[in-house]
DNA sequence: TCAAAAGTGTTCGTAGTACACCCATGT
DNA sequence: ACATGGGTGTACTACGAACACTTTTGA
């Protein structure tokens, strides 16, 4: 019962959905895009593949990034959903398990394909459906945690961060509240230092994020637990 | 590359953590428990089982359900995560994709081992790790959802619904302000009919969840979406 | 001195929490 | 009547959203 039997031929693989927030040549402003690299007859794919005898899975999707796309420092990567359709993928059945990764945008990035989420080539399989997932866990993470820890650079001024939330989200956010909403969950802090500016205005603050793993700062929306 | 190649002897399996509000004879008062069915020398698991073929993981899971533990109806059904580490079962890799299930109390449990999730008996490899999982799920949700839908009989009265989240939750809720926002959200609807009482005290009136499917009623804690 | 960008402060509305008080029923 | 449980109302507080206004720099 526990053990599952022999004959069963079932595929596993892993795919990871990574993010990060740049501008490219076409797009010159900030920008959410993924990274993806070619398949058969010029559709993309989510880097992945299977998944090794005896290797953690996040172990084995960090292999590949590494591998196929040339991205190795994520900054942050948490399990998304399992895709299990059993025709998702001709031929035999495959599940993927799947992942969502965050980059920042100073990381080195040689040679990696980063396409704009608004405007993706074909995708293989379903992994548009990947993409959506990944888009929607960042943007309702966004709200109560401090992921946004692994889309900034480590030093910053609010108005660029503001950017990155932005971009994120698809709407623009408010840079004042912006501030106001972080430091009163003390999740960022300000450096101290400010910015260079390069023509005329103000030198802004520069900040960085308090923690660089994930934490949730808004744990429950409502019925929250009595003081005592 | 998109393919796996046959040589990974990666088995899969599914694991639902299924639980609901309840009272047994030892505890009297309304507690969270968890379906668990009996394995070897007298330890339990989680129902579940190897990954079929060509069979969808959501349907192997509803089968093992009803199989092996006489619970078919499950009001609510949802991912949690894939437990994966190379060790987490003795002999070949087992992977792991589990669930978390929800039925209510009125449902029928024709000899179903309803076990209280605060004082579990010893369970198999990482089991317990899901049933944490599970029971952290449903809190989170059920302070941004509807997801109490499932938890609950058809129809009840408030003091009932209030009873059925302090237990999910650990801690208790007021009755009168779970009324209020959860009427705000238009996530209940009152019947119009009240109940006859037992011994005295104000019949009360009842109400029934308006969706009998998850709805998200808070999405963002905060940087909420300009209303144009 | 003016434009540009950043930062501060204020107002407003909403909504959750806690708790007091009133209502309806059986005994 | 009174105990018992249910329902309504109200103050309080916190906090996010929006936006006006002030500050600091470069040209």
């Amino acid at each position: 019962m526990g053990i599952p039997d022999d004959s069963t031929p079932v595929h596993l693989e892993v795919r990871s959905a990574v993010l990060r927030v740049g501008s490219t040549g076409s797009l010159p402003d900030q920008h959410l895009q993924v990274l993806l690299v070619p398949a058969d007859d010029g559709a993309w794919a989510l880097p992945g593949g299977p998944i090794a005898g005896d290797a953690d899975i996040a172990d084995t999707a960090l292999a590949c990034l590494r591998e196929q796309a040339g991205a190795g420092d994520v900054a942050h990567l948490e399990q998304l959903e399992v895709f299990s359709d059993p025709h998702r993928v001709p031929g035999a059945r495959t599940v993927a398990s799947t992942y969502l990764g965050l980059v920042r945008p100073d990381a080195p990035a040689d040679g990696s394909a980063w396409h704009p989420v608004d405007a993706l080539p074909p995708l293989i399989a379903d992994h548009a459906a990947i993409v959506t997932a990944a888009r929607q866990r960042l943007a309702g993470k966004l709200s109560y945690t401090n992921i946004a820890f692994a889309l900034a650079p480590a030093e910053f001024p609010m108005s660029e961060l503001s950017e990155i939330y932005g971009a994120a989200l698809g709407y623009p956010v408010d840079t004042t509240n912006l501030l106001r909403i972080l430091s009163r969950r003390a999740v960022i802090t300000a450096t101290g230092g400010v910015r260079r500016t390069r023509g005329g205005g103000r030198p802004p603050a520069l900040y960085r994020f308090t923690d660089a793993t994930l934490r949730v700062t808004d744990e429950f929306a409502t019925l929250r637990p009595p003081l005592m």
